[in-house]
DNA sequence: TTCCAGGCGTATC
DNA sequence: GATACGCATGGA
């Protein structure tokens, strides 16, 4: 899908469907951006900051202070600019609940993240809310100037990790770090394994569960065929799909899931 | 004060 | 393989 856009100034403005800041930015898949004042984001992946905000309520798009280049290279890719999300909603509006759980939460974009700030995010973020992880999330980040790459993160302990305040989840964190840096786990590799098996090496990792490995598998790796099933979605296939999801998620289940997550929170 | 947060490890059956 | 329980922390 041809990606429209233009330089404006210091800016760069991008004319999006099926985008939505509120939708995309603060809705659970990333942790690391921010509402302003202004209603505009600011945020950031690894070593990226970029101030996002809407034209008025239009599909017109302003990247502040970024140059084309950065915007070809980091935000296109990130913001999934080349997927046709109109058809892919389309695709799943085949059926009644899907079809309302589009229309609720329609400018939903799953966000092409880092997988080991992706996989190390979701540790920090079970049994937590939202603004906990933020917290957690902010203060690593603050600590390295910057999301940690593994290698930046080896000589950490949990007595060491003490400043996040991240509980129990710290000992995770130094159990990740290790086997990522061991190679026990090799993050380029899961990517293209299987969806089982790249589920069951993520969960060698001592912290990370089904729904963990599935929401690093989902928005770090960019795995759409994974499901991560937690206590809402559980709800949502018990009470709508209780003979499993429809033909039209084939393949395309987790974004399926982030409308429908998001749209039987509502109700 | 008590409960809960987009779970998981461990013990026990 | 299913089910119960503890777990760090902080906001509601």
């Amino acid at each position: 899908m041809a990606i429209e856009y233009k330089t404006d100034g210091n800016d760069i403005l991008l004319r999006q469907s099926d985008f939505a800041l509120d939708d995309t930015l603060d809705c659970g898949q990333a942790f690391r951006w921010e509402k302003t004042a202004d209603n505009a984001y600011h945020g950031a992946f690894l070593n990226n900051q970029l101030t996002i905000s809407c034209e008025n309520g239009s599909d017109l798009f302003r990247l502040h202070n970024t140059t084309e280049q950065e915007f070809i290279e980091v935000w296109a890719d990130y913001f999934d600019l080349s997927t046709d999300y109109g058809r892919l909603k389309a695709q799943l509006s085949e059926d009644e609940m899907l079809s309302k759980a589009c229309a609720y939460a329609g400018g939903i974009r799953i966000l092409r993240q880092d997988s080991w700030e992706a996989l190390s995010s979701f540790i920090i973020s079970q049994n937590n809310n939202i603004p906990r992880i933020k917290g957690i999330i902010g203060r690593l980040c603050e600590h390295y100037s910057g999301y940690p790459s593994a290698e930046m993160m080896k000589d950490e302990t949990v007595e060491s990790l003490g400043y996040l305040r991240s509980g129990f989840r710290a000992k995770y964190l130094v159990d990740a770090v290790s086997k990522v840096l061991s190679g026990e786990i090799e993050l380029e590799k899961i990517r293209s394994l299987p969806l089982d098996e790249a589920r069951n090496k993520l969960m060698t990792i001592k912290g990370v569960g089904p729904k963990v490995a599935d929401c690093a598998l989902l928005f770090g790796f960019y795995r759409t065929d994974a499901f991560p099933m937690d206590v809402w979605v559980k709800r949502v296939m018990a009470q709508w799909y209780p003979n499993g999801l429809p033909e039209c998620t084939k393949g395309i289940r987790g974004i399926a899931q982030q409308y429908l997550f998001h749209y039987i929170r509502s109700l």
